[in-house]
DNA sequence: TCCTTTTCGTTTGTATACAATTTAATTTTA
DNA sequence: TAAAATTAAATTGTATACAAACGAAAAGGA
């Protein structure tokens, strides 16, 4: 039975099952980062500093399209942690130099079983993992474009 | 450069995109949602009450996947709105119950315009659409398998 | 150089989210 | 039927998220 209202059903959302989806799998991780010590969010700060040492809050917030009142508590407490360091630049007072200490670049080598098992609990072929990526790729884009 | 930790970089990562994805997207309602009064979540759930007039937390809990904790301050914002009405069953005074009010009702004449604002947003051919729903869904499934 | 503007990060306020606990009501069981 | 177990929703505590306002520092311009 069509009706004008079509468009505002639950089951014609896509974004709706795509925030689930998001909700849930941070949901699976929950319990395999919680030996590291660390939140979903915290784990992607954590992933960038292992590919790049060292950052300030605006890097960060640009790579991880995150804003900076969400990042400033959370590298607060990944400090904490002992995971990084936080000092302020000598040559430009305004800018934050995050950088990952030894602790967190040990963190790694805990880290290196959750991918997996995650893949695990995804199961996807990789063909569909592929053709999902490149889609949620492609919406991301669409979203951003005209706006950041 | 191959390296045992490949699969810990951010651009391995599946999740992290679809995270980006429905956090983008939300942001993107927002502006047309503040017309209605609403947040993304409270659009949610109203829409779950333009499909079925009446229900409970319990109900809403299983269908939309949000936590009773989640639930009970934003049901409460929806009734401060007056699109709700929130009462205690007298069959089973456990039990409360939620249900739409004419206003609510009347908003969804207000939000027909939303779901095509944002599908010119995210901007897939009806192939892609489908293609990913069908993927994000069937992810959704393999999290959700043995839990909830 | 002094003033305006911009930039960077922090803070404040609002709204999710969920785990864990609590409270009240109902159901089950001994 | 009285006690134990279960259930439903609310509460508490922690962690995002972001908008908007703020403060300090740096850059740019007159």
């Amino acid at each position: 039975m069509e009706s004008k209202y079509d468009s505002l059903t639950l089951k014609n959302q896509l974004c709706f099952p795509i925030y689930l989806c998001s909700k849930e799998i941070i949901h699976k991780y929950t319990p395999l980062l919680e030996k590291l010590d660390l939140t979903y969010t915290q784990y992607i700060v954590m992933m960038y500093f292992w590919e790049k040492h060292s950052s300030n809050v605006k890097e960060l917030s640009q790579a991880l399209l995150l804003d900076s009142g969400t990042l400033t508590p959370l590298l607060k407490k990944l400090e904490k942690k002992g995971y990084i360091t936080r000092v302020r630049s000598t040559k430009d007072e305004r800018n934050l130099e995050v950088t990952i200490t030894e602790k967190g670049i040990n963190l790694k080598e805990k880290a290196l079983a959750i991918p997996d098992s995650m893949a695990k609990c995804i199961d996807l072929s990789d063909k569909e993992i592929e053709m999902l990526y490149s889609l949620i790729y492609k919406v991301l884009l669409n979203v951003l474009k005209e706006e950041k």
